[in-house]
DNA sequence: GTCCTGTTTT
DNA sequence: AAAACAGGAC
């Protein structure tokens, strides 16, 4: 006979203390796969008011697969991680396509969808269709890490394959489900990162990181991150009522995301408007210009420090259609100010328009 | 390693 | 104000 003291203290604990969320009060597939891909790299806090959207723009999957795709994208704007909102629309089509409209019902096959990786299938599995395979994710690795002092790295492919082991050896057979979402609202509401409450924990007596005075140090995440510093020289280059926009091109951030003409620099941004380039060429044809350097915006990714000048051009209008060429040949586009309010955009090209107001 | 934004800590 | 942190897929 196994050990369960530590699934049966955390069921009676998430009995007592879990969070009634909208997600957790059905079997339905796509509510939880839709809950799920929201809230990898997400709080619940931040992810709530995307998938309560999600749900009423598109009630069933055959909703979202036959969705444009800037229409996915826009609502998806402010959530970051953009790569999961493409992931998302994609795998609906595929579903709609590939599996006559009815999702996979096995870890195994779950994993095979796009925008699906180990978590996220163990999830759909155990909450849908009640398999029994463990979740993975910062929440169980930490409480797992403490509880049961594991010293390995995290981040290290021999760590993973610890946890996992150990993740499925704890597990209950008899209700994976309810022990996935135990565990994961214990990392969230009590075992948490900074400042666990330890005086008030019902594992506190078996806690090895509790006992060693270790709670700080578990688990063990290596691995640096190193940050490169990128400066964008943004035109916001309006004619009559036309703005100029341009799509974001994949092997970049923001992928299908809409911003404006770009010129990157390296090393600084650009201190005067006739370094750039479109200066050059629509110089006499050039109403008004603005530039201020002083209002740098400055956006923080995980990887990547951006330095970020909008310069404003407002060209005549009579200069509309050589505008309009020259856009054309970039492959840009010319939007009214509403088409550009309805596109998916970043965080950055939404605070710029918000100022300029 | 590459992909984002919001919150917490310093 | 800046840095660190939180949160998985590819």
């Amino acid at each position: 006979m196994k050990n369960r003291h530590f699934a049966s203290t955390l069921l009676h604990w998430y009995a007592k203390h879990k969070r009634d969320l909208p997600w957790r009060n059905t079997h339905n597939p796509y509510i939880i796969w839709l809950s799920e891909i929201i809230l990898q790299q997400t709080r619940v806090a931040q992810g709530l008011p995307y998938f309560e959207k999600f749900l009423e723009k598109f009630p069933k999957i055959s909703d979202l697969a036959s969705a444009p795709s800037d229409e996915v994208m826009r609502l998806w704007q402010g959530l970051g991680y953009y790569s999961r909102a493409r992931n998302l629309h994609q795998c609906a089509k595929d579903i709609m396509t590939m599996h006559n409209g009815e999702f996979p019902n096995t870890y195994k096959e779950l994993l095979k969808l796009k925008g699906v990786g180990s978590y996220t299938a163990a999830a759909i599995a155990s909450f849908a269709f009640g398999e029994a395979v463990a979740v993975l994710d910062g929440n169980v690795f930490r409480v797992l890490g403490r509880y049961f002092g594991v010293s390995e790295d995290i981040s290290s492919g021999q760590g993973k394959r610890a946890f996992e082991a150990l993740a499925n050896e704890q597990l209950s057979n008899e209700n994976p489900a309810e022990y996935n979402q135990a565990i994961m609202e214990f990392g969230a509401l009590q075992c948490t990162p900074k400042n666990p409450d330890c005086t008030s924990c019902s594992l506190q007596e078996g806690c090895f990181a509790f006992k060693e005075n270790l709670v700080r140090d578990l688990p063990v995440k290596l691995g640096k991150v190193k940050v490169k510093t990128r400066y964008f020289n943004y035109l916001y280059i309006r004619c009559g009522s036309q703005i100029v926009v341009r799509q974001r091109p994949a092997g970049d951030i923001w992928q299908g995301l809409y911003d404006f003409p770009l010129e990157e620099t390296e090393g600084a941004l650009l201190q005067d408007i006739e370094e750039l380039t479109f200066f050059g060429q629509f110089e006499s044809k050039i109403e008004k210009i603005e530039f201020e350097p002083e209002s740098t915006y400055k956006h923080i990714l995980t990887h990547q420090r951006i330095f970020a000048n909008f310069v404003t051009f407002v060209i005549q209008e009579k200069y509309l259609s050589k505008l309009d060429q020259w856009v054309n040949e970039s492959g840009m586009e010319l939007v009214s100010a509403d088409k550009l309010e309805s596109l998916g955009k970043p965080k950055l090209i939404v605070k710029f328009l918000t100022d300029e107001k």
